[in-house]
DNA sequence: AATAATCATGTAATCGATTACACGAAAATA
DNA sequence: TATTTTCGTGTAATCGATTACATGATTATT
């Protein structure tokens, strides 16, 4: 049952004050040598731990800070709170999760809540564009509270982020495709009002056009990041009168439900039909036919929203940074895709 | 630039002591109504938000909670943190977590490290069994501050448990191999010195027992939950005098890569050779050639954890509260080891 | 030796909220 | 009317650590 140890038992046990304690411990050059031995000495014998409680209250700093995603059960984002943590634990800062579950509603309630909690700053991927819940965002801003985004970005004065270079991503995707031969190539689009959809649809577009190939609108299906939406786009795309031979997906399991239900349909691949995904998810590396897909470097980018973070918060500056980090994705070509190599 | 507001800028504006406007806010009885709804109007307007680190510093109760895992990019543990998450939001409590990366020393660390920031609870999965750091545990205890383990664990006086049966898991799925026909079952076991992995272990040959087969030794190999590690295992069974037909794999991953290693050697699976795993990643269901698996519903596991805690919590008791929890497995059939259905 | 400078430590305020105790005013009781 | 309750609010301590300022003791300077 032991009690808590504060600076004040010490105090008293060595008959000084607690000011003295505090010097001592905190290397304070004006405390006599021999005294901090003594206290350093018998804090450790008595088992003496700091209330960070107590510190945080008196420094306004919790050393916490608070990670908002859309969830936590994905590959992707796992990892980039892996990176996140690793980068900031030899700091001294601890993370704190919250999920939004794509509710923009939860989204505003765990701004509010981490600010409350008085974090230090706050990395995120936002859920969804939408202008009204801008105050949650502002409301940290005003704060003075770093806020950084990465992956899923939007445009707010102050807030620095760290992303993928999306377009590049859907382009050299699907100029690969095209280099293996394919010449009508689909997309299968995630929610455009989130940049990081309409980076890669870009992307996929700008390099059909740049290689002469015309951009149909037909050939563009919008999908959830689900199994099931992959089977369904490929049902629409193969009713088409010109169905396409290719497929870029800007998620991976939509991709993996192209290819379930393209093999349902006795469709070879790659020989008939080539398929890429996005996001470099760990099957896509395990299927006996592995899936090409753009790898976002999740670790790399979790570990760069918390340089730029630890870049911004302790400055005083009034001046708003703003620092724009874009990762380079890197294309794993494997055997949906590779008509030539096998 | 706002400025933060505290009870006692609405104290000063309203002419009355910053006590009072703590009582109306937090419904105190003795309060006058009309003085209740004016402080209440005014913090309102004032846009006053309550300052989380002084509440917890006077109440002792930060309202955080540490999780500590081996890692969080792994499927398994990262819906576990959901569930846990998920569970605990609406009590108003936040989840810290922290990585071991199966390294002693920072399990250790981490702990110190949580209870320094004075979490009210830690929930974990342990690294590893041995006896020497058991005093970071302890030092938890001590504190009383309710310790949880889940899936992992091990045997502390006072610390509470939320597993899933492993016995029973290496059970039905050993039991199911030999229904399915296989008469000499390899199995590709994890760290014994865990429990989760000794468990597995004792339910495969209790199976084996149970079904009048022989237990041999040489048939059980230790391998990491790698898909290299798996592919080396079956490197190993195939040289024996009387190769398997079948593996039970504590690892999803390990499975994985026996499948892989012996479709390189053209044995058909699940005819040849039938092969199951656990955890039940979630690339085992999006195989073309699926694997089964053992179920250990992880989001069940990180609620129940959650639950316990809350049990917990609060308790002043001196009197150690111990809960056992033990959630049954659940074994996926699929075509790696369905003889008589494919 | 007298004065100034330096050193080590103590005193007390502070961070923001809660709460035991005190106290005056109003209401209830005798 | 005098006395006791009740009610609403103020006073001040507390949680644990930090730190500006004050102070007394040494040491250095002339």
């Amino acid at each position: 049952m032991s009690e808590k140890i504060t600076i004040y038992d010490i105090a008293k046990k060595l008959n000084i004050t607690a000011a003295t304690v505090s010097r001592a411990l905190n290397n304070n050059p004006k405390i006599k040598e021999s005294t901090r031995e003594l206290v350093i000495k018998t804090a450790a014998s008595m088992n003496y731990k700091q209330n960070k409680l107590a510190l945080a209250l008196k420094s306004g700093r919790s050393n916490n800070i608070g990670v908002i995603v859309p969830r936590i059960d994905s590959n992707f984002f796992a990892s980039v709170i892996r990176g996140i943590e690793e980068e900031l634990q030899p700091h001294g800062y601890q993370v704190i999760i919250c999920q939004t579950h794509e509710d923009l509603k939860r989204e505003s309630e765990n701004l509010y809540t981490l600010i409350d909690a008085q974090v230090d700053g706050i990395l995120m991927s936002v859920t969804a564009v939408s202008i009204e819940n801008d105050s949650a965002f502002h409301n940290v801003l005003e704060k003075n509270v770093p806020l950084i985004f990465f992956d899923r970005s939007k445009h707010i004065d102050g807030v620095s982020s760290v992303t993928i270079n999306d377009f590049k991503g859907g382009y050299i995707a699907t100029k690969h495709l095209i280099a293996e031969g394919c010449r009508c190539i689909a997309h299968l689009s995630g929610d455009q009002s989130l940049e990081i959809f309409k980076n890669r649809f870009l992307g996929y577009k700008q390099a059909l056009l740049d290689s002469g190939l015309t951009f149909k609108e037909e050939y563009v299906v919008p999908v959830k990041s689900m199994v099931e939406a992959g089977k369904e786009a490929v049902d629409i795309l193969l009713k088409l009168d010109t169905p396409p031979d290719a497929i870029f997906s800007s998620s991976d399991f939509a991709a993996l439900g192209a290819i379930q239900e393209l093999k349902e349909r006795n469709i070879s691949i790659p020989q008939d039909f080539c398929v890429a995904g996005f996001s470099n998810e760990p099957f896509t590396k395990f299927m006996e036919l592995s899936i090409t897909s753009v790898d976002q470097s999740p670790l790399e980018m979790g570990k760069m929203s918390a340089r730029v973070f630890l870049e911004q918060v302790d400055k005083t500056e009034t001046i708003k940074i703003e620092k724009k980090v874009v990762l380079a994705p890197e294309l794993h070509i494997r055997k949906s895709s590779s008509r030539t190599t096998s």
